[in-house]
DNA sequence: TGCACTACTGACACTGAGTGACAGTATGGC
DNA sequence: GCCATACTGTCACTCAGTGTCAGTAGTGCA
């Protein structure tokens, strides 16, 4: 299969010109928002033309989240290392690695966090990400459960779950990176955890 | 204040029109799909300017989404008739009111199902609604609890209940509506307030 | 090194969503 | 009936996204 192992010169030039297209795009949407940046505007910044961009990115929104699609790969590859006996222990793993992910790069996080709530549309798109998240984790679940991966129980699961975690994300942005994600993400966990009973007033 | 009571024949005409423009639109995306529908040919179908269309709804996705600002109305009423003294009570009864509403339209619910799966756009759309929901129960939570409602654990909380909705909603609908939905309602619920670890293997 | 083959890029024209401005028409209060 | 206000239609415009095709750079092979 192509792609594999040593990549050629084609390759380590199309994923350098995708990052540069994805950098000028992210320095025009810090400088004057989202809705004032247009491709044109974005094209000339990064020195290629308008057909290029659209070849990189299906739609501008894309060209903010450029590096989601690898968080998912992550995602996917962690969870496929998990042991079935300890469900939990391996979803909780696996994010902790996304949480890794986002800890490296919380400059450009933060950054990007205003951003993304600035445009509807660039919030719309964000949770489909994360439901492709609860997609994977359902699929895990339901494979260690022996149960069917579209069925009520893992998609009610994967949804907590990853709803856990985007309240950890959240809360962590609103403290600007300083509170601890990995702690944020236990606790987040803890509570879908124990159950929502145990939280009665 | 406007709009109270007594609806006046320009509040009930503005009314029509929105749901003559959305039935409109309805009807030709079931027909063709989505995407393959333009604006126009909906204004044409609907017997209103183009402008006019864009008055009644921000975007083509809202056209199909169209009543569920409607259901937006009627989670933020039912949660404020809660009791604070039974949180995951008051939660669960403003979810089946929601239900029922889903219920009442089973066949339009069916119709536009699928739509919104075909399209990524109106996927995405579709769950910044769900999003809002989550604030709103993030809300009630925090104001039961005496917390902040953006933070860890109301945001946790509404993560969790309104992710087992959507997966009790998401398995109705693979039932063509033939499930219950108040019982799916029940047991994803029961799921995330029993705890996630009660369903180790 | 030279030659074909394939992947990628640029240029151009086009469709369609969404917006701003303004003139015309219907509604509600007097 | 009259006037202020809300609503609608028309027109012109910007910009996102797509199809096509010719040109160029990278790759495999002799």
């Amino acid at each position: 299969m192509p792609g594999d192992e040593a990549p050629s010169l084609r390759e380590r030039n199309k994923a350098r010109a995708r990052a540069e297209i994805a950098a000028a795009a992210l320095d025009l949407f810090a400088q004057r928002g989202f809705a004032d940046v247009t491709v044109d505007e974005i094209v000339i910044a990064a020195g290629v033309s308008r057909r290029t961009f659209f070849r990189y990115f299906e739609t501008k929104e894309d060209a903010l989240l450029a590096d989601y699609p690898e968080l998912n790969v992550r995602l996917a590859d962690s969870l496929s290392h998990g042991h079935a006996e300890d469900l939990m222990g391996a979803v909780r793993a696996s994010l902790h690695r996304l949480a890794d992910w986002y800890v490296e790069r919380s400059e450009a996080v933060l950054a990007r966090s205003q951003l993304i709530h600035d445009a509807l549309a660039v919030a719309a798109r964000n949770l489909e990400f994360f439901s492709q998240w609860e997609k994977a984790i359902a699929a895990t679940t339901a494979d260690s459960m022996g149960l069917d991966p579209g069925g009520l129980v893992p998609r009610t699961i994967a949804a907590a779950v990853v709803g856990a975690f985007r309240a950890a994300l959240s809360q962590w942005v609103r403290s600007s990176c300083q509170e601890d994600l990995h702690a944020l993400t236990d606790q987040a966990l803890d509570v879908v955890s124990a159950g929502l009973h145990s939280h009665r007033t």
